[in-house]
DNA sequence: AACAAAGTGTGATTTTTATCACTTCGGGAT
DNA sequence: ATCCCGAAGTGATAAAAATCACACTTTGTT
């Protein structure tokens, strides 16, 4: 969300994103730390500078579902906004170096109250984002594991994806299969397996940790995709 | 959401329930209508004033999944403010006659816009919303169709469930078999059999379609709930 | 009361998904 | 080059869930 989207789309929350960078304090972050963790009292977000962040939610049983993968440009722990015990529900490690300016929520909430214009665009951006939410989980639940493999795939061509000269899609993200299953509510070795006959099929290739597709209508027709906008289908 | 709860707790949309209230153009709902559906263009929300609605998206294979069942006081159709070229994402088919208000979404926006305390209370509630749809989702995927109905039940005690003196919880909603299916992406018969089972442990009764909760906490456990609060641990 | 319609309950079977237990591959580090 | 390690790939099996087919109940209607 409020990513510097690779398919470009114009910026809807221009003076949003300004107002964040104009925060003061910074803080570097460090691959395998955590920016923060599930239950801790939360009182501010993050923008990310540089780096990427993941977000997901730890389970009891050591299961991980994972939400999604933010790097320069987008805000992280937005969920405590306008919360009255603000506790984090999920928890952010960090995957890569980098930087993250921090916004104490309160200062933040202030701005989005008194200025107009952040007030509105701040309503759009949380609009987008629960009807993302909506269609994502949708698909995730009602086509079986291949449908949320599928529909995973399908939403990281629009957030990461880079359009190459042949008119394939290349998914700009290192991806390990478990952390697609861990996208998908899977196992690792389900999700080998699919993608391993998406390969025989040509619809997909694997190089170096990357997935390029190659027929992404293919995937969409599999799961009754409308052709939602890019801004609805998209990881969160 | 912005339901009167049936577990009572203090109204922190007091402003923004009376603004819908206070609108002056009503429709009478009739049981097997709809009051909308997915891809309609939306102008309108609606506060419904008495009768039943029940918000779910249709899928081209038939399927159906529910989100909400929606009764008196509760809003439907607010995924459609403040988007660009608004759409119905989901379709309102009307379960129990009734009566609605039809706000206009431009005007409703406006009102958001300018009156500071209603945007205060907006932005709560659609904070508390998006935190309520991603632990439902992240429920719903997490501990296979098991988890999916333990934690339907959950929320729903929290949504409609009435306190009996012996400390039971009825969940005070007709729901079939195929109701219930909908709402957690499994098959009728799939709830049938946890039903069963359930029933024969002592841990639910039902009598005339309407499920009674005997051990709530048995239910919780299985899912690994960790007892979030209860505006979020509820039906949409 | 009799009947139809809708919904529930259940066995048998198939399909999907997870789990377990390995083997193989591929890219650093020594 | 060789060793090592984490990840990928894969067969065998078990468990979960869906599907099919049909009997049984309940509910509402004439």
């Amino acid at each position: 969300m409020l990513a510097a989207k690779t398919f470009n789309q114009q910026d809807r929350f221009a003076h949003l994103r300004e107002l964040l960078r104009s925060a003061k304090h910074t803080v570097k972050i460090r691959k395998g730390t955590f920016l923060f963790q599930e239950g801790m009292a939360a009182a501010e977000l993050y923008l990310i500078l540089s780096g990427k962040v993941q977000i997901s939610k730890i389970c009891a049983d050591g299961k991980e579902m994972c939400f999604r993968i933010c790097g320069p440009g987008e805000i992280v722990g937005e969920l405590t906004l306008f919360t009255a015990e603000p506790r984090y529900l999920l928890t952010a490690k960090v995957i890569e170096d980098g930087e993250v300016a921090a916004i104490k929520k309160d200062d933040l909430e202030q701005q989005l109250l008194t200025n107009p214009s952040l007030t509105y665009e701040y309503m759009q951006w949380v609009s987008t984002h629960a009807r993302r939410t909506q269609t994502k989980f949708r698909d995730l639940i009602m086509h079986g594991k291949k449908g949320a493999l599928y529909s995973t795939l399908i939403r990281m061509c629009n957030s990461y994806g880079v359009k190459l000269d042949n008119g394939s899609i290349l998914i700009d993200l290192t991806l390990k299969n478990q952390d697609l299953a861990n996208f998908c509510g899977t196992t690792r070795e389900s999700v080998n397996r699919m993608l391993n006959t998406l390969k025989q099929q040509g619809v997909l290739s694997i190089k170096r940790g990357k997935i390029t597709i190659h027929d992404l209508d293919y995937l969409k027709q599999e799961i009754q995709c409308e052709n939602c906008p890019v801004d609805i289908c998209c990881i969160e």
